[in-house]
DNA sequence: TTCACGCTGTGACAAAATTCACAGCTAGGA
DNA sequence: TCCTAGCTGTGAATTTTGTCACAGCGTGAA
């Protein structure tokens, strides 16, 4: 089985690979996808090891090639369809981003429980009311949703959510959700990651001024 | 030094506390803590040996106490100072939900170099142009800032914001900053951790099939 | 055609994170 | 008062993650 971290960092690198070729690179060797990437060379070496794809002694990797084999291994090549739950100012905010095309997640469902948004379009997104999720989303392939509801909410959600067949969710509430161990959740808690920079950031301002201190 | 994946379980340990603390409870065991935050026992007990806060054997841990070794690790008694940089949709979702003090987060200042946003007053934050920010920040104790403007840009505010003197940056662009080593960057990339999801999200729908086959 | 350089792929090693397991303690009951 | 159940705190073991170092190979130069 392959760890969560290193599919991270080939995310990653799909993400850096799209914009070296964008700027015509055609290849490219571990050290410089790893400086990329901010990492050390053998680490890429390593986890490219994961999707098999085999690289050249003398020209490094094909960004091209390897490109394929990454959208082979995530087996998305036409985009990742997912659903958005709660229509707030974040959920608003990452329907605006998502719906531009920008990246390769489609938004194909978006709900809400509140009358008065539920019909509605939003950044070409129709918004539909929570109790028709399970219908809604049988029509669909989503099998990964973005859970945007206040953390009082999110567990009721996400139930209902495991219910309709979902086994990824992205959870921006700050609590930790029950779910199957067949169900995939990554939480993207703002307000912890911004109390763990913050105590880093102290942490340096602090080393900082002591070694000023010292000279 | 202590480590990043303890300091994000710290955080996550303080916010849980807060809600237990409102729903009246003064003493909580590891296993209690653990199971809220979807830890082992051992693990809660290994992390708050950190803050070198010590329970007791035959009544666990007292919530209050607790939550004011953390405050005091962590020295925020009086709200976390940030900056933030970029008020697009992202930024103003952000800005809203900071800015109606659900959290110990404050947003002292936001910046933008769009003329048609500074000097406006957004959820009673105002929006100062970029060039001012060494300026404005200078006037605060401010030593984090988050960043909500495009790839494109983020490392030219990143630049910006290190020669302010700030030190942790939580990052929402999908690219690797580059920073000194006396700057910490937490990465917050939806993209990246939608991908991720929908990875194993597949790979759970797989498995889940596989076996409901083998029946 | 042969050689040599500098890369890749990977087994072995090192470091970090987590869990185990148990000594030691503490409040409540007999 | 003394005993006991069941917790905490922590050294040691285990598991996970990352790095090292080198054999092997492919390309361009001679």
């Amino acid at each position: 089985m392959v760890s969560e971290k290193t599919i991270s960092r080939l995310t990653n690198y799909q993400t850096l690979l799209r914009l070296q070729q964008a700027q015509g690179r055609t290849h490219l060797f571990s050290h410089q996808l790893a400086d990329l990437a901010r990492v050390t060379p053998a680490q890429v070496r390593r986890d490219l090891m994961v999707i098999g794809y085999t690289g050249n002694p003398r020209t490094g990797y094909h960004v091209g090639d390897l490109q394929d084999s990454l959208m082979q291994f995530f087996a998305f090549s036409t985009g990742i369809p997912t659903a958005l739950v709660g229509v707030g100012s974040l959920g608003r905010a990452l329907l605006s981003y998502f719906m531009s095309g920008r990246s390769n997640i489609r938004i194909l469902a978006a709900f809400d429980n509140d009358p008065g948004k539920t019909g509605r379009v939003l950044s070409g997104c129709r918004i539909h009311p929570m109790n028709r999720l399970r219908e809604t989303l049988a029509e669909t392939t989503v099998s990964c949703a973005l859970v945007t509801v206040p953390g009082g909410e999110a567990q009721k959600v996400t139930d209902a959510l495991v219910g309709a067949g979902v086994h990824g969710i992205v959870n921006f509430a700050p609590v930790r959700l029950k779910v199957p161990p067949t169900v995939f959740v990554e939480n993207l808690d703002v307000t912890s990651s911004i109390e763990k920079a913050a105590f880093f950031a102290r942490n340096y301002s602090l080393k900082t001024q002591e070694e000023t201190n010292h000279e």
